[in-house]
DNA sequence: TCTGGGGTCCTAGGACCC
DNA sequence: TCTGGGGTCCTAGGACCC
């Protein structure tokens, strides 16, 4: 993991991803409205977006706003190889890129400016070398924080520029309604509107302590400092993971424990195969319930050691699944889900460590690697221990 | 108008240890 | 014998993001 602070910041959003890259590669598509994905709209082409079609939004309201709309289903190993291409173009440009998600990153070009020109003039070629190169337009925020960086792009969509510059960033993001803050959704909006409150500027009036009394410790902090565009963040490259999960909608059909057991099976079967191309082991597993009322319930076991093991992870949610199993067999369930977490990583070194006769103790091998490689370089939660060695990956968890 | 699939982070209570 | 405070881990729930 490397981290860079220096700025500024571009923050490089693909415009309607999936739907771009299926009018990419269909010319017959560009110009007109696509929708990508049946059931529900994964993303829509700003042709449709000008009919109100949203997504996530159900595929049944979606045709009714738009009924002209080219209904395509997701082709995810395409979307896969476009984005790979993208971030191709993002490591060309810096190395310091931090994905955060399929279709969009932030980017460090502090530090460029003596060789490639101004934060602007980067952005600028970005945009020409993605469109170039891969064929897909891409929005470009520019600016000193990250979190206003990504506030430009947002505004700046489709196919667009903005760079926010330093004496212009309060006069930018004041006007802004309080959706535009990054951790404001639907709850928080609503608190804040209860209060009169619809613009940053509203928000940054208040002072912290009345922002905390209203959303909380974490919430009122975070949301009073990008008010007043205080992000420290830096750019993290190369973040891992921290948990691996799938899911399934059921519909509203009841199902039977035996239909209820396949599936958990086979998404056990699935998470773990992706956990072990990962060269990762999960040690946490929790099984996600939503109830044919829509309401949710997860349960958890964390094992004593990390496993990549399928059967093992089975069991575990076997065991999740009989014991919520009053409550799914009253209510039946609309979705069931496994999620891997405290995920570590199995491509450990192999250390042969000489132990006493009563076997080592997880805290006895602690110590002794401690002593080896330094304090922040193994701990508990690394420790995949196996007699008579130990596997202990040599970065922090 | 019924609502997919993949994630991250925060809170809060209880167990346990020092 | 009774008591406190701090820290970590686990579990469950919830908000939010793409």
């Amino acid at each position: 993991m490397f981290v860079s602070i220096e700025g500024p910041f571009l923050h490089a959003d693909l415009d309607s991803f999936y739907a771009s890259v299926e009018q990419r590669d269909d010319p017959r598509l560009r110009g007109r409205p696509v929708i990508v994905g049946g059931g529900v709209v994964l993303a829509a082409s700003y042709e449709a977006k000008a009919f109100g079609v949203r997504t996530a939004m159900g595929g049944r309201q979606a045709r009714r706003l738009c009924p002209h709309a080219v209904v395509v289903p997701p082709r995810m190993a395409a979307y896969s190889a476009a984005s790979k291409a993208v971030f191709e173009v993002f490591r060309r440009t810096t190395p310091l890129v931090e994905g955060i998600s399929i279709d969009e990153a932030f980017l460090d070009v502090g530090g460029l400016r003596k060789i490639a020109g101004t934060a602007g003039e980067i952005a600028a070629k970005l945009r020409a070398d993605v469109a170039g190169s891969v064929g897909l337009p891409i929005t470009v925020g520019v600016a000193r924080t990250k979190f206003l960086a990504k506030v430009a792009s947002a505004v700046a969509k489709p196919d667009g520029l903005l760079i926010v510059p330093h004496d212009g960033e309060l006069a930018f993001l004041h006007p802004l309604p309080v959706e535009r803050l990054w951790g404001v959704g639907k709850v928080t909006s609503a608190k804040l509107r209860d209060h009169g409150i619809g613009t940053v500027g509203q928000v940054a009036a208040l002072c912290e302590a009345e922002l905390v009394g209203m959303l909380g410790r974490a919430a009122g902090r975070h949301i009073h400092a990008l008010a007043h565009n205080r992000d420290p963040r830096p750019i993290v490259v190369g973040r891992r993971r921290r948990s691996i999960g799938a899911q399934r909608a059921l519909g509203s059909r009841r199902r039977t424990e035996e239909e209820l057991d396949a599936t958990l099976a086979a998404l056990a079967d699935k998470l773990a195969r992706r956990l072990r191309r990962a060269d990762r082991a999960c040690r946490t597993v929790t099984l996600r319930m939503r109830y044919l009322d829509y309401t949710r319930a997860t349960r958890s076991h964390t094992l004593a050691e990390a496993t990549t093991d399928t059967a093992l992870i089975l069991r575990t949610a076997r065991g999740l699944f009989t014991a919520a199993w009053p409550r799914i067999a009253a209510d039946g369930l609309s979705l069931i889900g496994l999620s891997l977490s405290n995920l570590e990583n199995a491509d450990a070194v192999q250390l042969a460590l000489p132990f006493d006769r009563g076997g080592p103790t997880l805290d006895s091998t602690l110590d002794v690697l401690r002593d080896r490689y330094g304090a922040t370089a193994v701990t508990r939660a690394a420790l995949l221990g196996h007699d008579p060695g130990v596997s202990v990956p040599l970065l922090p968890d």
